[in-house]
DNA sequence: GGCCATCTACGAATTCCTTAGTTGATGGTG
DNA sequence: CACCATCAACTAAGGAATTCGTAGATGGCC
């Protein structure tokens, strides 16, 4: 009787593959030293999540020399949609305008971002297809 | 050097405080009974992790009998708060708006849904529509 | 070719999370 | 008053997550 493993990314691994997002693709030196500025992790460190992250499918490596250069197999959009849905479900009743009014009342959302809001929902109703599909099965950048 | 204690609701806090939200207050027994629909739970259980959130601070309890009434001393708009503020940080770059933004795109928020919001916005006021919930347990933090 | 720097692989150490069994206290029922 | 059900506390187990050290491989430089 364990934890069962995280659908999710894990705080460590999402601040990883947030360089590589950036960067398109970048060696475990490169995410090391990125991430240094803000958290002094040791460059095993980043190296060990890094192979967990291939392990579980979330990233790929093309071999460069001797060094290994990594880059995001899950895209951006598909970890926001995860996340997002995820917390939706938990916390607000599965409601995301539940959502969307805590963040009106937080202020977070001013006017001007919901008008822009209703631009692009009005733009984007030219175009009829059903989310729900694939969406998000691409390639990053 | 371990994993850092969770500033967050861990899943299985979650389920347990989302019954105290909804109820207000509860014993081990209810919230089991209550949570067994979905997870088969046993009670020791669910009376392991509400001890653990009671050492944490999340609920407080009171004594009826030989039973413990529990309650969230965590109010619901915090822990979602709490929840967003981290989600925005991490996988939006900060930005409120571009997590609204990505929830239209995904078609989880409608026109109408939009238009609410501007409304609220100009009135100054957010009420919570009932759409899943009407009762929020909440007037602590 | 030999030395040095850098990289990856492996694993250790620690804490946390989740689930659940066992045990002792307590209160109601017959 | 004795028995049984229920409750809280303690204990346990095992896998996950995070951090980093050590060691072996490999490529560049002189």
């Amino acid at each position: 009787m364990a934890r069962p493993a995280s659908p999710q990314l894990t705080d460590a691994e999402q601040r990883i593959i947030t360089v590589l997002w950036e960067r398109g693709e970048a060696s475990v030196r490169e995410v090391t030293d990125a991430l240094s500025a803000e958290h002094g992790l040791a460059y095993t460190t980043v190296l060990t999540t890094i192979r967990i992250m291939t392990d579980k499918g979330y990233v790929g490596f093309r071999k460069s020399g001797r060094a290994h250069i990594y880059s995001a197999l899950l895209s951006r959009d598909g970890a926001r949609a995860q996340a997002l849905g995820s917390l939706v479900r938990s916390l607000f009743g599965g409601s995301a305008q539940s959502l969307a009014q805590h963040l009106v009342r937080e202020e977070k959302l001013t006017l001007d971002d919901i008008d822009a809001l209703r631009a692009a929902v009005l733009q984007g109703e030219v175009r009829d297809r059903p989310v729900t599909d694939d969406e998000d099965g691409e390639g990053q950048s």
